[in-house]
DNA sequence: AAACAAACCAACCGCCTCATA
DNA sequence: TTATGAGGCGGTTGGTTTGTT
């Protein structure tokens, strides 16, 4: 019939992780690469279930997550992509790679909603029409086109949903290999006489494996993984000011296990391609100067100024 | 300084989709 | 074809931290 059990459901540890636990984790994932989360426990001894590790892992261990405060720029594109494809998280954390889907959702709750109630009641105040794109426009092969029906925000959804961020790792996975290598180097230097490991370089395996290509609506390639891959200003995963790869796949090293040639060639023509009319308007300086009006009518705390 | 409230966020829960036998 | 479970996702909870009185 179908697989085996993924665990019991006995002896299952709840609640936070210790600094043991993630130490565990992250050598075995370290060592085997992240994927196969049923081992996880099995192998490790960590009496937690799979989903923990995982959730542990891509929430909180995984290297490349930028931690703290959300810039400006940040919020405009949450915003931008929140009023497109509703709270889908996962899909919009996939255009700022260095945030998890968690964060995002968080941010969301905690912050966003509240700026944008209060920025919605300040401009309804002013003006009958919704806030937030009510009539936002984004340039299509046909022209401009306004985003109001239900089959512009499946498009939008399904874009993201074939992100490839999705299953592509961060750029920034060394920056934050450097504090996974601390803390196992304190753990080494406490616990054993011999030398730290190194720090991870990269995860051979199915993680990377499945990168396919991304494309839009319309068939034309995304290029989000370019500029994310592009260790540059890693905030938003596009190079909005130039819409174009900030770098060639050549420049991108580090992960040795992912792409075989034939995708690194298919990739590498992607880069060459034109942004996608709906990625373009994403990016839209018109559209996010929206988000930043509104976001300075609620509080006036958006003091940098938008980027994009 | 203490008590209380509000905010924050890590982690859990339950549902859904897809892969597998 | 079907039953089953893994993995993924969004909603929610509850413990902790920070701010206010």
């Amino acid at each position: 019939m179908g697989r085996p059990p993924c665990c019991d459901k006995e002896g299952i540890k709840k609640g936070p992780w210790t600094p043991e636990e993630d130490i565990i984790l992250v050598s075995y994932i370290q060592e085997h690469g992240p994927g196969n989360w049923r081992s996880v426990p099995i192998n490790t001894g960590l009496m937690r279930c799979s989903k923990s590790c995982r959730l542990r892992w891509t929430n909180y261990l995984r290297p490349g997550i930028k931690r703290g405060n959300f810039t400006a720029h940040e919020e405009g594109i949450i915003v931008h992509l929140q009023s497109l494809l509703g709270n889908r998280w996962a899909a919009i954390a996939s255009y700022l790679p260095q945030r998890t889907d968690n964060d995002i959702k968080n941010y969301w709750n905690t912050h966003l909603k509240k700026k944008l109630a209060a920025a919605a009641n300040s401009t309804s105040a002013a003006s009958n029409r919704h806030p937030i794109f009510a009539d936002a426009t984004f340039p299509s092969a046909a022209g401009s086109h306004t985003v109001s029906s239900n089959s512009d925000v499946n498009q939008m959804a399904a874009i993201a949903r074939r992100s490839p961020f999705a299953d592509c790792p961060s750029s920034s996975y060394a920056s934050s290999m450097d504090n996974i290598s601390k803390l196992l180097d304190g753990f080494m230097k406490t616990n054993s006489p011999s030398p730290p490991p190194p720090p991870l370089q990269h995860y051979d395996g199915g993680y990377y494996d499945d990168v396919k290509p991304a494309v839009d609506v319309v068939g034309n390639p995304l290029l989000s993984s370019f500029d994310c891959m592009s260790g540059a200003d890693l905030d938003c995963c596009f190079d909005v000011h130039q819409q174009q790869p900030a770098s060639s796949f050549m420049e991108y090293g580090g992960y040795g296990g992912g792409y075989g040639d034939e995708s690194k060639q298919q990739l590498m023509n992607q880069a060459a391609a034109p942004l996608s009319s709906i990625e373009k308007w994403l990016f839209d300086e018109a559209a996010a100067e929206q988000v930043a009006d509104l976001m300075d009518l609620s509080d006036g705390c958006c003091s940098v100024p938008m980027m994009f």
